[in-house]
DNA sequence: ATTGACGTTTACGTAAACGTTAACTATGAC
DNA sequence: GTCATAGTTAACGTTTACGTAAACGTCAAT
């Protein structure tokens, strides 16, 4: 499951070498494709949907998503996996919708960067030393069947 | 998200320190103190105590916390900061409680150990990942600002 | 002897994040 | 036509992680 997902909004910024595959920008996914891409189920990308994560364009009532859609719906996977609520999500992706043109918005948007920053290395200190941790625990019990003349690595 | 409290504090109080520690050993705990300590409610406490996530020691209905349930419950509290479940919690800490002394049971700890840690390993990339993209908005917003001739840092 | 601070159990309440029918609708295949 | 497949809304159910009383016990201080 490759997960090239770019910065949210892609500022295009300079497009090098090649156009970037432009087919796959434009390309348009159902819900039950990204349902299993991402496995999930389709309920629970429509309930990203009202609780305003997403917003699909519409062709009648048919859900239809975009290549930014489905980065989003990565978007939100990725901030649930690290412990955010969807609500917090909801904010932190809403901080690129915003009007970045006004110099009072672009100070609150640096001020939430910041402040978004500082929660996630305080995340990274957790993961560090949980990390030690476990493998102190590995490398101690590894050792010990070792010595007991046991392969540890015959699973 | 409030900050919480200092990950282990000590009261530099009382005698000579020459041992590091058997004083700070012997501590017992209210469930209040901890309480306070950690930012949360007693509820919270016996809550985990009822999930089976501590057992603190009784004087007839009164808990009575020792320093390693302290620290059990300082574990818990990172390990929901980092996104885990009660009952996820509840494993890993009672992967150390198991009886260490068979090889069955050991090899059983290093296997669980190891998909911790690979689990624990693709968090830091998800979390690596959003701090880049973080640091990217920090950037570009910080040097537009400056291109404007504001002062990012005038909160 | 009452107040107040701290502890307890029991139990109902709640918000978040979906799961799970139910009851349609639209579309292409046969 | 009608069957299968994928989509839809609406609404109730479920699990997790606690909050919030209610009703009570214990002890020190007033």
């Amino acid at each position: 499951m490759p997960d090239a997902a770019s910065p949210i909004a892609a500022p295009p910024k300079a497009s090098a070498a090649k156009t970037p595959a432009p087919r796959d920008t434009q390309r348009i996914f159902s819900i039950a494709e990204l349902a299993r891409e991402f496995a999930i189920t389709a309920r629970t990308i429509r309930f990203y949907e009202d609780e305003g994560l997403l917003k699909p364009r519409r062709q009648g009532l048919t859900r239809l998503y975009s290549a930014g859609d489905r980065t989003k719906l990565s978007w939100i996977l990725r901030g649930k996996r690290l412990g955010f609520s969807l609500a917090e999500i909801k904010e932190l992706l809403d901080l690129y919708g915003v009007d970045r043109t006004g110099v009072q918005q672009m100070r609150e948007l640096l001020r939430r960067s910041r402040l978004h920053i500082a929660d996630l290395e305080r995340k990274r200190r957790d993961l560090d030393a949980q990390i030690g941790e476990f493998k102190d625990v590995e490398a101690h019990v590894a050792a010990e069947l070792k010595q007991r003349g046991v392969n540890p690595e015959s699973d």
